[in-house]
Formats: C-alpha cells, structure tokens, sequence
DNA sequence: CGACTTCCGCCGTTGGTCAATCAAAAGACT
DNA sequence: AGTCTTTTGATTGACCAACGGCGGAAGTCG
C-alpha cells in the first residue's frame, strides 16, 4: 500500500474547521483542506453548511495562481452581537461587540451594587437594550451574554459565592435573571479572570501563560496557564490580595487578618498612607492624580507599593513561570512607577530560568480589558466546536 | 427545551469508551452503550477490537436481571508493563508495574548523578532488564518508559534544562538514550511533577486541584490545576523553594539570593542550624533521625520549618485554591510536626473559602510517589484516547 | 415446563467522507 | 487570437462506520 492514504485520519468536525477561520482571514477552500487534510469536497459541504447558517461569507476571488481563481470566505463577525458586561463597586461598563470581540456600542454609567441584584440587574438590563438599538441591531441578533462581577463567582452556575464587597448577591442567579431579560445564554466570572481573557485575546494570543494583576481598590490576579483559565477548586484562585507581606505586619485587612498586600499596596492603602504622612488622598484616583501631578511623596509611595506588589508575584513567578503578567486596575494608569517597583523586585527575586523570558507590563486596553474578556466568553461559549456542531441541525 | 433531548450526541470513540473501562470494574455492553449514548453493536464491534489487541478481556457473566446474563468486559493491566524510573541525587528507585500503576518489581540502587548521562543511563537500563526479567516478562512487553528527573525538565523533548545538581545532564537526550537500550517510547519530567501525579493516581483520583511538596534537599511542588500537571511557560513551574520568607533574610542560598525558602527551611537548612545549635546533624536524614529519637531541639527546629514552609503555602494557596496539599519528600517523614507547623500558618493566613475544604496531608505512598507518577505518566501516554485509536489499525 | 426477559450476533440501511471525474475560468504560450 | 495548461468548483459513486431491527440464545419466573 502506499504512504499516502494513512494521511490525517483524525476527523475534523465542522466545529474544529470553523476554528481555523475564526481569525477573520479569507482562505479558500483549497487552504482548508490543505491544513485539515480532508477532501475538497468534505470542505466544500462543510463551507455550504456555514456559509448557510450566516457565519461565513465568500469574499471574492484570490489572485490566481496561474489557473482559476479561488473564491474566499471569511468570518463573518457580525452575523450575531454579543452584550459585555464589567461591573464594579461603583460602575457598570457595557459594551454590544460583535463575534469578533469588535465594540460596536459602549457606555459607563453609575450603580450603586448595594441596591441588591434585582434592582441592578434590571437596570443593565434595560440599558443593554437601549445601548443594542442605538447600533440598530435586533435584540434577536444577541448570541450570548458576558459578565464579569467584582467577587468570587462559581464558574458553572454563574452564580457570585460569598462576595465581600457584594451585599446581598450571594447565590443570586445572574444568568436565569439576565436570560428572562435578554433572551440569551449568559456566563458570568470573576472581573479579574475575564481582563485576563480579555488582555490575551487582544494583546497576547499566542500568549499561554499569563498572569493579570488588577490593583484597584483590591489587588487581585486572574491566571492563565496551558492556555485556559484557572480558577481552582472553589473558584476564588488568583486572590493574591490577601498574601501577607512582611512590610505592614500592624496594618490590619479588612478580611480580618493582618499584614495582607490588599492592606498596604491596594489604591485605598496607599491613599491613606498619603493621608497620613500629610497628603490629603481619599481613593486610589486621588492618588493617581497626585502622581500625575508629580508629587514626591505620592510617586515614592506608589513605587514603594510597587515594590510590596513585586514581592508577591516574585512568589507567583516561582510558581506559575508565566510569560507575560499584565498589570491593569486603576492604579497602573500611574505611569511607570509602579511598574518599576514590580520590576525592580521581581527581576531581583525570581531565578533567570523564569525571568528571562518574562515581560512585565501595563494593560494597553485602557480599562476595556473586562469588557474584551466578557466579550471574548460570551463569543467563546457560541464559536466553541461544540457549539458550532449543535447548531448544524 | 426539555433537558433531556441533548443527553450526549458526541461522538465517542475507541479510545474515549476505552477510558471507562481503565477503573478495572467490568463492565457490560449495555452498561458502556448507556454511558456512551452509542448503539449497542457499535459497542460490541469496539468491544471486539479491544479484545483483540489484549488490552481487554472477558469477566465471565454478570447477575441477570431476569434475562439473559450479560458478558462483562475488564480491563486488562497485565497485557503490557511499564517501567518507572525515579532518579535522585544519590539513589534511583526502578519500578516495573502494570499498566495500572501495579508495582510488579522494585528495586532501588545508589547511582552517583555526577557520572554523566551516558554511565547513569546505562546503568539503569541495565538495571531495567534484570528486573524487567525477575517478573518473568520479556523485555517486548514493554510499553513505555517514564523517568523522574531531580531537575527542571522540558516535558516536550524530555531533555533536562539547566539542572542545578546534575552536572553534565543539561539537555541530554535521556528520552533517546533509554528508547535505544529499552526500544520503548520514553517519557521523562521533574520527579516532583511525576511525585504529585502519583500522589493523585494513588490517593486522590477525584481531586482536580492538588499541590504535591517536596521538602528534601531542595523544596518544591508540583502543581496540579484542573485535572492536569501546570509546568508554566519554560516548566520551571512549582519552583517554591526560593521565594524570599521573611525569617533569614541574611542566609545566602545556592542561587544567589538571599532569604529563599530552601536556605532556611529545607532539610540541609535544618541540619546546619541545628548544627550551629549544638546538635550535630549533616543532613536531612539525621534530623529525621533526631526527631524520631525525641530531640527536642530538632523537634522545634522541624516544626518552625513547618511554619516557614506554611508561610509560603499559604501564598499558594492564595494563588492556587487547591483542594488538597500533600506533604511528601524525607522530612516529611518526621511526623506530624512539620506538617502541624505548616497547617498552623496556611489555615492562620489564608480567607476561609479557600481553607474550608483544603485538606494538607502527609504522602501516603512511602516513598513510592516518584515511582507512581512515572508509571503513571508512561501508562497515560500509552492508553490515552489517540495512542489507543493510534493502534486499532 | 412454558412464558417472558434480556443479551448477543447478524444484516440491511444510513449518513458522511473520500477519490475520481468533468466543467469552468483564468493565465501562459505559440 | 487561439490553444494549452493549470487550478478551482461541482457532481458522482464507492466505501466505511455507526445505527437499529431481527431472530436466536440463555437465562429467570410463575
């Protein structure tokens, strides 16, 4: 027998073909079989099937390479939306994206989270259907829901578990409420580990080890490794914000315990050492402000956090040896020295095995990073092969 | 929609139904069409190929349920061997087994690391005849080779990177050399990765989120997140034993830095403070030895390790959220007080949701982790879903 | 002992993939 | 310009794996 036949035998759904497309680059049918190995007419079945359900569109002809030319097909992102949802202590932050993780809408606005789930949830509710008609989309074009939520949540049911800064959210049903509302599939995480999706699908594809560090009024840390989120066994890894730090061994957290890195190095912290030391600052965007405004003390005391915060994820470097560890939250609008101090102290304290390929650096999303992630897991549970197969009929 | 339209309309193949049966229990056709969701002849056409290629076998009938009694299939562990290799500093602990992690044959030798790859090697293969042969095998049952390495590994290639003790190893072809004397497929890793795969094979099957601890000469982990060992972007990850602990800042540890956790709390550590105290002791062993005997001296040393060590936990507990932390290498072996000093501070430091189902324990496996790991990660590669479709023909 | 139940092997059907074939649409060459 | 070559696109028949039904086998129950 020839050593041509035993080629690929692995069958390729159509699911797993559509992944290849997902980047929005138009490849003929020809180049997918090429790189799936299938026939040309396996291939061409498989595009009518998409081409059908809307999400791909021929894009014209290739150039010729000396024959007939190829027609193209690509993705077609806009085929469906998809509703992102960041919501803070203070803020919610909405965004209609296409498939493609493209903002098509967005809008801030203010809530008050004590007002319980019900109350807030209608709100983004009602605003996510005003914010999807001003881009003249159909609710019914709503593929799916994305919602990071400031708290632990259970990844499965969606649902957030015990949230400190949450008053009477715990075990609320997000997603059953937001579906009666906006008829569609909704997951929810923890913010932090959605700007972790968010900042890799955007900066950092290729990326398989990342860590994100959020420092805001909290300091916590989504964590991405293999490739895919890891949240641990009840959902609340990443919580680097109650690490204890040798400087600050007096300073009580407000989790009970004492010398936490929330407590020293969180925007509130180092807001009140200002107080302190005579710099009247009340919130981290105080403190943000004096840096920008070049005052000492305010650029020596974020540096100094900087430097706690590097303490920490030189230990997180040792043990998860990511590639790149993204610092977003407010506080890294600071400018560089933050970043610094980090620097300084995890280049110093981690072995070269781990840093010498390690990139230490600020979030370019400017604040999107949990709208890109929420979009990107809406977008995700929609394009999964899994979910491409089911809506084949 | 009802929910029970969608029940399981994927596809399972050979290997996939094959993965049910590798608990041992027998199963009948009925039983793997139900779990499966396919046909019953398909099952049996898959049940038939199974049997054939030996890795299966009939189990006589089991109790009818009014009709006629049904065949029952098991798997069968004995139709292949596997040979496992832990290799330490100064002892290497060989191990043929089943492919169900059934020590067949053991044997542990003293090897000097510093002779090389080539002589080290060899020895063992050497070794690995002679036992293979004690068993009654013959060398052609052989079906995988897994290596423990006291160094960082590429888990690709299987060559170690820069190994700390092992002079001469850095980027020795270990996989091929073995492959050549043993004409099996070799797979080699860190031995505290293999440790906390063995640990979860023996011990904790149902566990997704374990950390296995490796107090020693050196003091690492191996990290297991969501079913599966986390290596971290250069397979440095785990590497616990040189983030910075408060106490000791002044002790100089082998890699340069200051105040690492394998300076201060690592078995060597010990003993050299011990020392210093008064109370000879060289190594590791000796401080177990002290302790066992009742000094109390070693006794308080080992447990402020304990609480040096948890210090450090604690953080990864933090990051990591693991349900259970096992506790193994020879200083674990000096009872519970190392593991008390330990448990103090991570259930002190870390937030209740993370600590309320965390369980820190012992190793059970006496030693035998490393040996289990191997076998298991060597069995794995043989009876994973593609390696059995990979066979069918 | 007969009726019933359940399991097992066999076989025709079905659906999906493949390789082959032919038509179409370009560039290349004379 | 006309023809040839090359490559793509669509169709077709063959093949294979999986399915579901059927009848026989091997038990249990009354």
């Amino acid at each position: 027998m020839d050593g041509l036949t035993k080629f690929a035998p692995r069958p390729t759904g159509v699911g797993e073909m559509f992944q290849l497309l997902r980047d929005g680059k138009p490849r003929t049918r020809a180049d997918l079989a090429q790189i799936t190995g299938q026939a040309r007419s396996t291939i061409a079945a498989r595009i009518d099937v998409l081409v059908a359900s809307g999400l791909l569109a021929p894009a014209g002809e290739a150039t010729s390479t000396g024959g007939r030319p190829p027609g193209t097909f690509v993705f077609r992102a806009d085929a469906r939306i998809v509703l992102a949802v960041d919501l803070g202590a203070t803020h919610v932050r909405l965004a209609v994206t296409d498939l493609a993780t493209t903002v098509l809408a967005e809008q801030q606005e203010t809530v008050t989270i004590a007002d319980g789930p019900g109350a807030v949830l209608d709100r983004i509710a009602d605003l996510a259907i005003a914010l999807i008609a001003s881009t003249g989309r159909e609710i019914t074009d709503l593929a799916a829901v994305g919602v990071g939520l400031p708290a632990p949540v259970d990844h499965t049911t969606g649902r957030p578990v015990s949230p400190p800064i949450m008053p009477g959210w715990h075990n609320a049903d997000v997603p059953g409420h937001l579906r009666r509302r906006l008829h569609a599939p909704v997951l929810v995480d923890n913010d932090v580990n959605i700007m972790a999706l968010g900042e890799r699908h955007t900066e950092y594809p290729d990326v398989d080890h990342l860590l994100f560090v959020k420092i805001a009024t909290g300091i916590g840390a989504g964590i991405i490794s293999d490739g895919g989120l890891r949240r641990g066994a009840q959902g609340v890894g990443g919580d680097i914000g109650h690490i204890a730090v040798p400087r600050g061994s007096e300073v009580v957290c407000h989790c009970g315990n004492v010398g936490c890195l929330e407590a020293v190095a969180s925007g509130g912290a180092i807001a009140a050492e200002l107080t302190r030391a005579g710099v009247p600052a009340a919130t981290g965007a105080d403190v943000v402000a004096l840096v920008r405004a070049g005052n000492g003390p305010a650029t020596r005391a974020v540096r100094e956090a900087g430097r706690t915060i590097g303490s920490v994820l030189a230990g997180c470097v040792s043990v998860l040896n990511p590639s790149v560890i993204v610092i977003g939250g407010n506080l890294a609008s600071a400018g560089e020295d933050i970043l610094a101090g980090i620097r300084e102290v995890v280049y110093q304290r981690s072995l070269p095995v781990a840093t010498q390929h390690l990139r230490i650096v600020a979030s370019r999303s400017k604040g999107r990073a949990g709208i890109y992630g929420a979009s990107v897991m809406a977008a995700e549970s929609v394009l999964s092969p899994a979910a491409i197969e089911a809506l084949i009929p």
